[in-house]
DNA sequence: AAATAAGGTCACCAGGTCAC
DNA sequence: GTGACCTGGTGACCTTATTT
């Protein structure tokens, strides 16, 4: 929009040429480059590892690709995906989405982002530029709560959709999900790692265990619930990517714009129905039922927010005070 | 570019031929042609020398692959050449590259370009038309160093990237690059006859010795600090050609279009990769510092360059005035 | 009507295969 | 060893649907 312009000024964020440029799937990029991400959403042949190692030239179909999803390139199935014809578009979106997981775990693992900014700068910023941590970065429960809590930020900026939002209703979508998705997320690290109870990826537990003024069954609570309810569903990558997606369009939060209500009611309809295409699919006849199991979900990840929350609180009036990044009261 | 749309009316520049035509390797072929280039250099099975001697069929094998060398084929690796299933890559590399070599050696021999043209209307030419000398052509310090200039920017001309930029950006290439090459090429000489100095094939030495106005010192600095650096290093003839090739792609030279930088840049990082993999291979642990070494060579040929500018100058302003080719100063 | 972003088509080129 | 033929990925160009 504000592109449009100067779109001769601009150049492909995926391989830097200037000529045949557009905005495809959310993000400006030559024709060629178009192409090329459609083809490998929708025939799913990209390798899963750079041959090129560290020196990768802009031929490697490997990096292409993870530049296209890095810069949030997005597809946006249009037609009724409950038509058994358009099951391609359902699996184009639904391998799009795990992408987008895939890259947001990788840099759970080795990215940060220095500071301490605040929700709403965090929005005004339009993208997030996050840096590998250093060797020696010392990971704890605050520190892996940020970092969580900013990469599922960044994962936000990946949809297009949020980034053509107004500052203030990105702002208010933040503060509502990025908790969430952090937890959902957690959830399903727990269920592939076969583990009752939710964590860090190092094993740092999601609060500070034995803490006086709580007592071991709630925190018992808070690490198992979400993680027990998910082994019993036996989730699947695809479903919590597209619940991830799902919580985020969410229509119904205080305080947004009315356009940005519409938006997000048109996409929340997108990726519910696909969810629920997917349970057809997989599950033939349990799938409503199975659709209603995960939708439910959503009540158990707030619950575990709340119980959190809680526990700091208490934590907070028991103990010495913590610092606490801006992140979570801004 | 101008060929696509008459691809019609053309000829396989190899063989003639007027069926199944295509740019192959960065030269318009035939399918056959594009076969037998791409079995030689994987195989490198190929005579050294034409069995027809002059009279020679277009069955040769040895002369079938000279017009290719000779029409600028070029391979140019896209897969990982770090990679080490990836090695023959390496080597058909290497090889091509050095066919390139030796054809420019073939070439200061015997070759020579009628005229005074200046840079930018060799660039304009889009190739050269080299003729054999005649048997008394009278060779000395100004004809040589036009003479290798010349074959530098034929050299240049054989890679197929040069030959797709536009007129001004090859114009730049050329006049950064011809004499740096010319350097090169005189080094590998001096390395190869076991010279502790530079000089052309006859023995004409690259500046005219005992000039008024400079010292010995200087006059010897000039001959013997790049042979010295090369027969300290022992560089082998394939060095010599990936250093050319890396040379000549920099998109750091100034007043070059945006998109000759960028594909530049691709084609560097295809040329150090390959340098680099040749080092490690070659030199096992030494690898790194060894392509360190070799990239430093660079700073010695500039240095040899600006010395030999400086020597002339003093030479005019001492002397009889000299007719210069406008290679040197268009 | 004009502009935009989807998707479709097809010629193109690198490389592989196999009868000759 | 040769070259016709095939394959897979590519991108220029085209059509279509939608919005303004």
């Amino acid at each position: 929009m504000m592109f449009s312009t100067e779109l001769a000024l601009q150049e492909c964020v995926i391989c830097k040429k200037t000529e045949n440029l557009g905005f495809n799937y959310g993000v400006l990029t030559c024709g060629a480059c178009k192409m090329f991400f459609h083809r490998v959403i929708f025939t799913k042949k990209v390798e899963s590892y750079c041959k090129y190692n560290q020196n990768c030239t802009s031929k490697c179909r490997h990096c292409r690709f993870q530049r296209c999803i890095q810069n949030g390139m997005l597809y946006t199935p249009i037609e009724n995906l409950l038509n058994a014809n358009n099951q391609d578009m359902l699996s184009a979106l639904i391998f799009n989405l795990s992408c987008l997981d895939s890259n947001r775990r990788d840099k759970l693992f080795s990215y940060h982002l220095i500071g301490d900014p605040t929700i709403y700068e965090l929005a005004k910023a339009g993208s997030l530029k996050l840096e590998e941590r250093p060797a020696d970065y010392r990971m704890d429960v605050m520190e892996w709560g940020y970092i969580s809590g900013i990469i599922s930020v960044d994962y936000m900026y990946k949809l297009p959709f949020i980034k053509s939002l107004e500052v203030d209703d990105r702002a208010v979508i933040f503060r509502y999900c990025y908790f969430y998705l952090s937890l959902l997320s957690d959830s399903l690290r727990a269920f592939n790692s076969k583990k009752a109870f939710i964590c860090f990826p190092d094993g740092t537990e999601v609060v500070k265990l034995n803490s006086p003024g709580v007592t071991k069954y709630f925190e018992n609570k808070i690490r198992c619930r979400l993680a027990g309810r998910v082994n019993e569903l036996n989730i699947t990558n695809e479903e919590i990517s597209l619940l991830s997606v799902i919580l985020i369009c969410n229509p119904a939060l205080p305080n947004l714009s009315s356009s940005a209500k519409i938006l997000l009611a048109s996409y929340q309809k997108i990726y519910t129905t696909a969810l629920l295409q997917y349970c057809l699919l997989t599950y033939q006849k349990t799938g409503p039922s199975r659709f209603a199991d995960l939708l439910s979900l959503f009540q158990v990840v707030i619950k575990t927010r709340q119980d959190i929350s809680h526990h700091f609180v208490i934590c907070q009036l028991n103990g010495p005070p913590a610092c606490l990044k801006k992140l979570f009261w801004s």
